[in-house]
DNA sequence: ATCAAATTTATGATGCATCATATTTGTTGC
DNA sequence: GCAACAAATATGATGCATCATAAATTTGAT
């Protein structure tokens, strides 16, 4: 998952840190409001400042970290409006991974994906929700990768850059029922029934979210 | 549309610097293929190579610009499959750019459409391609900024920086009727019909850049 | 004259010194 | 004791020196 970017990409140790720094953020180890000093970072990691530097601005360009003045960077909150925006986005976005996966998939690639639901099964009745919430994102990490679509998977891995602070946030306390809209998707992915696909992966995205969604409503509104 | 990344972006000499390769990108003055390096940029500019390497490097992430080899920075060439991977998804993200601006516009805001289409009209009387080029561009983004989706404009921002060189290449010779496709548009958001908004948006990418798709396989297939 | 090895040059990567400034802390006068 | 000013500290921004290496050039042997 952390090669979606950088296929073609020179890997410098500016990169190493990037991806290091998105791996720590998806899978909800950076909390949101959480400061980052370059320099405590660089001691850290046992590098100079100058590569830090280069992965915390790449981090902040994409908003994946927020700068709210010149020396406080931190991990941003996720509002309302803004999860509502990507989440539009994603059902466009995803939908279509999802409609071209359908055309696509080997029967080989769908017996991966059938793999990733029974993994996250087990994942479930060991009650391990960290790796449910790994799993769900392989999941539809999974869908764009079949889908044979470069482009779009860097755009989807910035935007789960995004929820990823979020997402291990709500999911901290329970939410284990995000599984249960991935087997329509797969149901339609085996038939290649590609707009079944998109709708049904609308359904997860619409459904799945809505206890984040709740989540937020609730930390906004009795805020202050 | 400069500001379209660089929101609540903290500003220093390297977002100068990447908004000034970006511009120069969707403007077409760089060509594809052509090489940047880093200090002869700085001496350009009169900085030190600090702020070009930061602009490059995020302009390298977003595959803006291609690191073939470590000292090999070049203005990336686009494919057929590439162009068509991204047309895919600038008909979503454009299509729900276009159905919320048709739901949201204000009379004041439909108004500027109008005028973007007008000055384009003059610009093709007058045979000014690259104005036209520029007011096609300005219509899109009007676009999103209408429908209110600032995250949604910063993905759509990066994907013209990709289409900056190539149409630049193309309408170069020709290409005027592309702004025959904005009129519909422009009805359905007057009557504020969001769905009809996305498919005459979505007429506009598929005819408008039937062009450019020609030229891109032709250049392709008779290559070597 | 040709080709290969060696040398030079070009160029991005990295580290680090310095600067400017925001934040914190401490001091002093009321 | 509190407030306002001042010193100290923290921290990102910038410039630059140096390194490693790939590309280009030169040189010399055959």
């Amino acid at each position: 998952m952390t090669d979606a970017l950088d296929t073609l990409e020179h890997d410098n140790l500016g990169s190493t840190v990037y991806h290091l720094l998105c791996n720590a953020l998806i899978q909800g180890k950076l909390k949101p409001g959480e400061r980052l000093k370059i320099r405590e970072l660089a001691a850290r990691l046992g590098t100079s400042v100058t590569p830090v530097r280069d992965a915390i601005l790449r981090l902040v360009q994409e908003q994946a970290l927020a700068m709210k003045s010149a020396r406080d960077i931190r991990v941003p909150h996720m509002t309302v409006e803004r999860y509502l925006e990507i989440r539009a986005i994603r059902i466009k976005l995803e939908g279509l991974a999802a409609e071209m996966a359908a055309q696509n998939a080997s029967a080989e690639q769908i017996a991966q994906l059938e793999d990733l639901v029974r993994q996250n099964e087990q994942a479930i009745a060991d009650g391990d929700t960290a790796r449910g919430c790994d799993l769900n994102q392989r999941f539809h990490f999974a869908l764009v990768d079949i889908a044979g679509m470069p482009f779009l998977q860097g755009i989807l891995y910035r935007i789960w850059l995004q929820m990823g602070p979020l997402i291990a946030d709500v999911y901290s306390a329970g939410g284990d029922d995000m599984l249960d809209f991935h087997y329509p998707v797969l149901a339609a992915i085996r038939v290649h029934d590609g707009p079944a696909a998109a709708r049904a992966i609308s359904d997860d995205i619409l459904c799945g979210g809505q206890v984040i969604l709740q989540h937020l409503q609730a930390a906004t509104a009795p805020d202050a």
